[in-house]
DNA sequence: ATAAGTGCAAACGATTTGCGACCGC
DNA sequence: GCGGTCGCAAATCGTTTGCACTTAT
């Protein structure tokens, strides 16, 4: 933990910082157009791989849900989603987490399991007006 | 459902049938080669379009989980699935279903919630053994 | 000096699309 | 003949990579 040379780096504050900054959970691009206002000449290079960066070192998670592309999240607790089929955006469940899970599936599929994600869909406040029986 | 021409066309036959012939959740490419053995002409656009209307209309499902691509299943009852970090191949979780959860998601959220999914993560039995602390 | 990090542009892998040919009614 | 479907190739989208240049120590 504590070696290397750079670890945060000016780039590495920042992305970290904006994803912080939001509740919701940005894909790559969308945050690096919050970034860009901080850090006009970010390269979109650097953001993936900074994401990646702190994914990595326990600064951030990324969560891998259905669709095309993988979203972030600025705080490592472990915690469960639900994503708008209309719009894609993506919002905490404040649910318990199901910890007994593991074992039984342990035991019947013979993996060793790592951890385990709930994704809800359906349609957000905004999106299931806007379709009443279309 | 009794409209139009074409519906169950030769290749969607073919791609719902190699589908239904494995309990594994390949990728559309998985299938392709598969099918070709079967229709040696198809291309993959073919099978991406077919899949997606095999999708639509209740013959199949995508099932979204992490890992670029996304993978099909030939089977449409609800079920969960567990993926392995080493291989990528994902297999069923025969858990009974949470279905009890979606009202209080939709309480708290605001979305109406029309499906979840479950992913569990870890490695397989094959992989298990070939990662002992290296 | 040197190892890590950056920006840029090109490469990549998965999926989608435009289009002319084709098939079954 | 007509609408739906097909195969092919090209396009697109999200992400990753190679490389030459910069930066912090």
């Amino acid at each position: 933990m504590t070696s290397s040379t750079h670890r945060i780096t000016h780039q590495r504050e920042i992305i970290l910082q904006r994803l912080q900054s939001v509740t919701s959970h940005p894909t790559a691009d969308e945050l690096y157009v919050m970034i860009k206002q901080h850090l006009p000449r970010i390269s979109i290079a650097t953001v993936y791989r900074n994401l990646e960066w702190l994914v990595d070192h326990g600064y951030a998670q990324k969560i891998e849900v259905g669709g095309r592309q993988k979203r972030f999240d600025g705080t490592t607790r472990p915690h469960y989603h639900i994503r708008c089929l209309g719009c894609g955006r993506v919002d905490d469940v404040a649910l318990p987490l199901f910890e007994n899970l593991h074992s039984p599936v342990e035991n019947h599929t013979g993996y060793v399991v790592t951890k385990h994600h709930i994704e809800f869909t359906g349609y957000c406040p905004q999106c299931k007006q806007s379709r009443q029986k279309s």
